[in-house]
DNA sequence: TTAAGAATATGATAATTATCAGTTTTTACC
DNA sequence: GGTAAAAACTGATAATTATCATATTCTTAA
């Protein structure tokens, strides 16, 4: 299904609502619509992006290859999200691989676009700016928690995020299910460890699980946690 | 020791290299030249920020107290650096405290001045995208390596990293000396653990001291270890 | 110059986390 | 529906890292 940008629900939460309608016919034209499977790669760590990814339905996962071979995920990308944005920027090849979640919507538009409106479009490339500047404290919040809190905090504090930022059903299951090796990555850790914290957190009542199934049940308890308790 | 910033060669360094004649002569006539002495503050985390602060001289450590009461040191600023940037175009609070290494000069410039370029220059709001681009990239690559790198291998990172970006004297020693403790919280791990990594660093001849100086005498041995050899 | 305080250093021990090996459960596919 | 493969789980153990206690060395200021 494809449609205008000019009409797109999703750019409301990311930088191109700054575009002038002028601007966003074009990029309108340009794009591309493309379907992601579960599990694929939209781009790979060094890639030279010809583009960015805007998001219109799915999560990916942004991560990096560590030299001890394991994925760190830095990121969690869903709808709204601009993808390779940064990359396409700075003129660089991508220092991170891109691995479609669940399945995925997303609209692929030409670098041209983009830097285009930069240069002609202040309100845009300031808006731009303010979202940059916004991940880039997320990043810093990031490198504090890897490296002040304790794996069993981290893995807490990821249930929180994946509730606060994807959601949960009317039971209270989340709605993003990541496999544990997932979690793991996301957290910075062994997969083994992982899954060892999230049985200890069932015996203590913090999360239960119905099959593959996450639901937060003591939300107190985990924020405690966190904060060292 | 004041002059004006169209002839400050640490502009080079920056992003206000690409502002105009003419803009660049408002923050000259706007800044406020300002010494800070090793220790002191620019300024503290969760302060509302009027200006950024560009570096001439000395070094600042850019960090963050976690919930377990340690600063982690999440950057280090140097000459031509720009700091304070992040917030001011996000308009939000500080996330960082500013601390000087050593003894610092630096120019304030008012958040008007920067603000004002951006709307009206394209060329300057890519040029602070571009260097906002490069530390978030940076920034991604700390994430991973807190995750995924051993305290021993952090620690060897920090001293390479130190010598490529700060240089060493004419007998090879660090010029940019930090505590112990200032280490550790660069690396993200106790003082007494970073203590005696330095003592085994010391043993093996990665290392060699002499009083408060480092010297890096076995490269190769330091870089072997940081790839996991 | 010397005494106090800070920084550095080391030892002993506990806590955390990773690794390896193996089992059970779930999923996907013929 | 049955089966192979993948994912989730558990136990035992080793490795890493933190913590606490204390000693030593270095700085600084009266």
């Amino acid at each position: 299904m494809e449609s205008r940008c000019e009409h797109c629900i999703v750019r409301q939460f990311n930088s191109l609502r700054a575009m002038t309608k002028d601007e966003l016919k074009k990029v309108s034209d340009a794009k591309i619509y493309k379907k992601v499977k579960k599990g694929e790669a939209l781009f790979e760590e060094g890639q030279k992006l010809d583009g960015v990814y805007c998001v219109r339905e799915g999560v990916s996962k942004l991560s990096k290859l560590s030299t001890n071979g394991k994925d760190q995920v830095v990121k969690l990308a869903t709808k709204g999200a601009v993808m390779g944005q940064r990359s396409v920027i700075a003129g660089e090849h991508t220092n991170l691989s891109a691995i479609a979640v669940n399945d995925m919507e997303v609209c692929f538009v030409p670098k041209e676009n983009i830097l285009d409106a930069l240069q002609k479009n202040p309100d845009f490339a300031v808006e731009v700016l303010r979202h940059m500047a916004h991940d880039l404290k997320e990043a810093d919040d990031v490198i504090v928690n890897m490296s002040q809190k304790t794996v069993k905090q981290r893995v807490a504090e990821a249930f929180l995020y994946l509730r606060n930022n994807f959601g949960e059903d009317h039971e209270g299951y989340l709605l993003l299910t990541l496999s544990r090796e997932d979690i793991a990555n996301v957290v910075g850790t062994a997969t083994e460890s992982c899954i060892r914290i999230i049985s200890e957190f069932k015996k203590k009542g913090y999360l239960s699980t119905s099959g593959k199934k996450i639901k937060i049940s003591d939300e107190k308890g985990l924020v405690e946690l966190v904060q060292g308790f």
